[in-house]
Formats: C-alpha cells, sequence, structure tokens
DNA sequence: CTACGATGTCCGTAAATGAGGACACGATCG
DNA sequence: CGATCGTGTCCTCATTTACGGACATCGTAG
C-alpha cells in the first residue's frame, strides 16, 4: 500500500486554451522534472528546435485548429501530472 | 447559488493518450452537440476532409509529437465539457 | 576572465499535411 | 424507386513545418 508521508500533493491542472498556454504547460513540467531541452529532445526523439518553438507556442497552426474545434464544441483540455 | 435541480452532471472526461483516442473524443462531443462534420467544418473554417481525419486518429505526426512530450514527462490530457 | 551549459533563433531542405473538389456507399425519407 | 444527407476516401496542389546545423547570448561555475 501507499503511506500518506510525503503527499502525492494537490498538483494544479495546466487550463490548455491556446498553443501559448500549452507550451507554458511543457515548459513547467519540463522544468520540474530537471530536464534540459536537449535532453527532452533526445529522449522524445525530437529535435530540440521544435521543442524550443513548442514551449513558445510558435510554429502550431495545427495546435489551433484542434483547440478551435474542441472550443466550438464546448470542450476544455488539461494537462496533470500524472501522480502515480 | 445554485439549484440542484437539473444537475450539471457528472460529465465524463476523456482520456487523451492517442491521436485516436483525441479523434473520438472530438466525434463523441460532435454528436452530442448534434452536429455534422460539415457543420463543425463551417463553424470552424476547417475542411471536412480534415475533420474526418481527424476523428478516424489519422496518424497525425503532430499530435504524435505532443503526446509523446507529455508521457516522457509525465503529464495527462483530458477532454471535458466545460458545464458552464 | 574563461569555459560551459541552456536556450533563442536563423537558414535551407525535405517531408508532412490541410484545402478543395469529386465520387462512392449506406441509410433514410417521401 | 429517386432524392438527400452524412461520411469515408482519393487526388493534386500549395503551404506549413520539423529537422539539422550553426551561431549568439546569458548565467554560472572554476
Amino acid at each position: 500500500m501507499r503511506t500518506r508521508s510525503d503527499r502525492p500533493q494537490k498538483l494544479a491542472p495546466f487550463r490548455v486554451y491556446s498553443p501559448g498556454s500549452l507550451g507554458a504547460a511543457v515548459r513547467h513540467y519540463r522544468q520540474q522534472e530537471g530536464l534540459s531541452q536537449a535532453e527532452l529532445a533526445e529522449r522524445t526523439g525530437l529535435n530540440r528546435t521544435y521543442l524550443s518553438a513548442l514551449e513558445h507556442g510558435r510554429e502550431t497552426e495545427q495546435v489551433k485548429r484542434i483547440l478551435r474545434v474542441l472550443r466550438q464544441l464546448g470542450v476544455r483540455m488539461t494537462l496533470e501530472k500524472a501522480d502515480w
């Protein structure tokens, strides 16, 4: 079982409503993990340049399209640390 | 305050872990709104062909990349009806 | 000061992908 | 049956975008 010693901690969920907020969340979680862009890039097989752009909410027509669809449907997107 | 007459209803949140699950969620919410792909396409200014592909989770590289980053960071993405 | 790590950013290129239009199919309606 | 609607799918074209490499800046440790 799990002891409640060091609490799982109510990790605030991130509300994603734009490419910018998505990027901010990614950066937040990346730093929380103590990873550099380069390390995360390597682990995910992605380009560091891409990650930098992602965190800045740039180059993401795609994300905007999807968020537009969700907004139109009245759906909210949230990100949160999987506490398990 | 808010009366509990017609409950806000515990709308099940969707867990997004792949392009496919994202598509399934979009379809679910679209139908819940009683919209056809064509109508949603018009309202969002997107192409119906694109929406069809999106709902089918047609391996959108973009989404996969982002989900890969989130998974690597141990972050969970969820979609849910904004009940307001 | 010097060295180094982290990050922002620019460039050229190749690949991914959305737009638009068209056609097929199945279901429903009259 | 014929008409219509919703959706899947295919094609082509133009645009978008990620990759890779390189360089500049900034902060910090030595």
